[in-house]
DNA sequence: TTGAAAGCGCTAACAG
DNA sequence: CTGTTAGCGCTTTCAA
């Protein structure tokens, strides 16, 4: 790697005024800059980032912490942002918490370290069941941006991107209504999440809503289970129901592939609604009906908001919350 | 974010003086370091990594360029070098080439610019089917660490983390002839991928080896295709087969889905094996057999051996290819 | 039009 | 035992 210091020498002026030639700085030679600039061209000269970053105490890079990236939801949402970053001029830093409380506050305190300008969060299942944010508080006290997303809680102010978790089940749930549907299952694998609970609820005022009683019996509960087949063909075989709703991406899929096998018959009746997006909905035949989050749009306006923070000085304004707004596709 | 100036200034003792207390040096009195160290904690003092960075010229943080994140494997392999990463105290910053050689290229010119000390690379579709790999022999000039993994050059003379496609191929269906399978299919949504060429290698190898006479109408081509149901539709009522050979991770859970849909009589003759892991084989119902390229071990050696590299100065020794012995899991 | 010098936050050799 | 100094690569006044 070339330094200012290692052309200079080479040709003979000093480092400030390579600085500036290279900067096209008005007050230098017209000669001395094409000299330069060519020079540094010959060379490969290309500025350090890590002086710059120092120097100008901005690293143009934004930290990410999700709880896991194994989830096609996250990887999605993790596209987004670094999509945006990138065409932005901003590189990536992940780190991923594993649902914990200890890694997720470990990885805030290593980026804070002077690596990163701000932080695209989401709460990792520990930390909001703990309610122990002194990590994120430990972001403001530094002055950092710090966007939330999908996983957020109210305890902490600061931009926040979240889909209206309730609202999604609760017009999924209203079409399955609306094509008459009397018996309305829910499966769900995310029990333990608020956002989990939240999805449930949107199917169950929904139901009352329309005036229909909500059956316990026809809530599947997948969460951490090691066997979900079993439990999903036990379910099939107690219960009678003509729609699912499903409140994250993997159970529709597991109750598709065992309807179709276990009662065939079945199948031109039960209407099943999942979370998806249309990429992953093309695994499923017949295609899966699915609420598609927009994960890379959150992710995309997360990283926004961020930047849009850090780069407007003046915008000391009071933080936002933006709702994403949710797709569904019925086929 | 307090400096260790700011902290010298609060206890009136030197800059050196705080830094060399902090790192228990054992020529700083033991009343003045505790007296620093305590300081430290109440200012929640943390040193600045940016400034570390340039003064030891070494930036504890690897760059991963792969060529899509939404890809499952990919997100498995990122999975394991952020886990190791982490653990030996390296960031991980990543750049997605969408497939570009392009972006690929300004990817990781924009890394070379003092921000890594080392890259792990996927080879985009485009960088190979170009043959174009200058930006690879700027990253050997500027005397950085690089690992190739899964999609990888002989061009380019570096560490390399692989696994034998050909023989995965090959191995499943020799598993499949053993089963009396006599018509073996192959499905594939990657022929524009030399690892998608070396996997129908394989099964073709196979067939050959064992004696049957590898038929071409029982060769599947779904890459790039908008509607790959429809494709796998015409070819289940065209042709007989009793298995199934799937190149990628996809296409075994659409064919599946579609036989038990249209074909259901012949679900239980037709035996499938796919590309997966063991999370992912659960969506389906029976559970899918699967080749399982342990995904998360390749990034995890990766980084294994790109920070072996980088911190083992007396290793100048030759490039090593590691090969990942996969798993095929028949249920 | 060019250069010298200071400083971003830190470490480490060398003095005191 | 503690402080002074130089320097990592860069930008940016201020002088020349």
């Amino acid at each position: 790697m070339v330094t200012l210091k290692e052309l200079a020498k080479q040709l003979n002026v000093s480092v400030s005024t390579v600085s500036k030639a290279l900067h096209d700085a008005k007050d230098i030679g017209e000669d001395t800059k094409k000299r330069i600039k060519e020079a540094a061209e010959l060379y490969n000269y290309r500025p350090n980032k890590t002086a710059l970053a120092l120097k100008v105490n901005k690293t143009n890079t934004i930290g990410v912490v999700v709880p896991d990236i194994l989830n096609p939801f996250f990887a999605k949402v993790l596209h987004g942002i670094e999509e945006y970053a990138t065409k932005k001029g901003y590189d990536t830093i992940i780190c991923v918490s594993h649902e914990q409380l200890k890694k997720e506050a470990k990885s805030v305190d290593l980026m804070l370290q002077g690596r990163v300008d701000g932080f695209i969060i989401s709460l990792s299942t520990e930390t909001l069941s703990r309610q122990d944010f002194v990590h994120l508080d430990q972001i403001n006290l530094n002055k950092k941006g710090l966007v939330l997303f999908d996983r957020t809680t109210s305890e902490i102010d600061c931009d926040k991107v979240v889909i209206n978790d309730q609202k999604s089940t609760y017009d999924a749930t209203r079409i399955l209504i609306s094509k008459k549907k009397k018996r309305i299952a829910f499966v769900s694998t995310i029990e333990d999440l608020s956002i989990g609970l939240l999805r449930k609820g949107g199917y169950q005022k929904a139901l009352v809503d329309h005036g229909f009683e909500p059956d316990p019996d026809l809530v599947l509960d997948l969460t951490g289970s090691q066997h979900p087949h079993d439990l999903i063909k036990a379910f099939l075989s107690l219960h009678e129901f003509d729609a699912v709703i499903s409140a994250d991406n993997t159970s529709s899929l597991m109750f598709q592939s065992i309807v179709k096998s276990e009662k065939p018959e079945l199948m031109d009746d039960i209407m099943l609604i999942g979370f998806s997006d249309e990429k992953s909905a093309l695994l499923s035949y017949p295609r899966i009906n699915y609420i598609d989050q927009k994960a890379s749009k959150i992710g995309e306006k997360a990283a926004d908001m961020l930047i849009q923070r850090l780069e407007d000085k003046g915008s000391e304004n009071k933080p936002i919350t933006f709702e994403m707004p949710f797709e569904i596709h019925i086929s």
